[in-house]
DNA sequence: TGTACATCAGTGAACGCGCGTTCACTGATGTAC
DNA sequence: TGTACATCAGTGAACGCGCGTTCACTGATGTAC
């Protein structure tokens, strides 16, 4: 039965995110197009009204994890004046309920391993979700723009994805909590500390 | 046909060793036992002459990944005299050739992610890996042993395995050199710096 | 040492199942007059 | 405004395929005498 005008946009848009969703918390190749669909209200054949095939909507619902979540939680922490931002931002993002929800959470954290297995037009959502935090990062901190801040804000992501990985990873739960606040602790620290200014890097480049 | 005595152990052994880099390589989700027991050079049906289930062979190669990638980089690191030991293990983990070989790599970095959605029983696993890294480091450089020391190695391992995970979800090549780059250097630097001791942790915790 | 038999690692066909994908069909909506 | 027709989002059966798993069978090896 045809549907009313528009409607076929906002059906496309809840099937994004609710594989955005289903993704994250289940993995990319652990996600039938079946469940996905229903889980969207829908039947499995009304999919290819919508794309192409399954990896054009691993695309499109990467590219949605990845222009979302990070401005999500950047409006968040700039609800806190704004020496503060930064500082909630990592906590928000160092936090088990992040741990405790992939589904809503940092694209890289929960799919970066699937991502490094794709095809190069994925990967290119990889580039966009890291390119992402760091400028949320610049925008948070003045002190992590330009090239010496930006090669900052690529440790403190790096640490970020690590940690909520890891966290996630371990059966511990103890080692899982401290995982998260070491983290935490760390980036905070380094935060603040004076001379939080790095130097230039080094050459050195081993294969 | 029966096989001579002992092969059948080594039979089991190879389908685990195979197993290890078809996981990290592919994902265990996309790894069909098919195509894994014609790479170990059999036929899929002997498959469960030596394990009950593919659950049991994903739990058994991910113990077997735990306990001999890290000792295998600390052997590689205590080649160099002890001083530059750190070091070394440090920049052959951030190294563009960790990142292009996950087959042989890290499995927090590879299968983290995997690893967060299975069963408990799998995330031992994750344990294991995680706590090889922190006893690699804590035998490579004595500042971290203990208490503190291990709330620095966690930090350390948390950078290590994010930087290695973006790198490879990143498709712009530049980035991901930078990334493992700028995580290197600043582990490096944080090492070499004489206040390198991290003060007791802050007690904060946000959910 | 030689013979007869039991063992069991490995083979390959077959199982049901869910996967991604295709397709004929439906029927409410939008459009033309 | 009312009628006739075209559109097309969504349905559900069906496709071939590879998945994990099972099983009857093979035949070289180990064991018993």
């Amino acid at each position: 039965m045809r549907k009313p005008a528009g409607e076929a946009a906002r059906t496309r848009a809840r099937i994004i995110a609710t594989a955005a969703g289903k993704f994250r918390q289940d993995g990319v190749v652990a996600t039938g197009l079946n469940g996905l669909m229903n889980a969207a209200g829908l039947t499995h054949g009304g999919f290819y009204k919508h794309f192409k095939s399954k990896d054009q909507l691993v695309e499109e619902a990467c590219g949605h994890i990845a222009r979302t979540v990070t401005s999500a939680m950047v409006e968040r922490a700039c609800e806190a004046p704004e020496p503060e931002r930064l500082a909630r931002f990592i906590r928000a993002y160092l936090s088990s309920s992040h741990r405790d929800h992939p589904e809503t959470g940092c694209g890289l954290a929960a799919l970066g391993g699937e991502m490094g297995r794709m095809q190069e037009s994925a990967r290119a959502c990889g580039t966009e979700a890291f390119n992402e935090l760091i400028a949320a990062l610049a925008a948070l901190d003045a002190r992590l723009s330009g090239p010496d801040g930006e090669a900052r804000a690529r440790v403190i992501v790096a640490t970020m994805v690590g940690a909520m990985v890891s966290a996630r990873a371990v059966g511990d739960a103890n080692l899982s909590r401290a995982i998260l606040k070491d983290a935490r602790d760390s980036l905070l620290r380094r935060l603040e500390s004076p001379d939080a200014r790095a130097p230039a890097g080094r050459q050195r480049e081993r294969g």
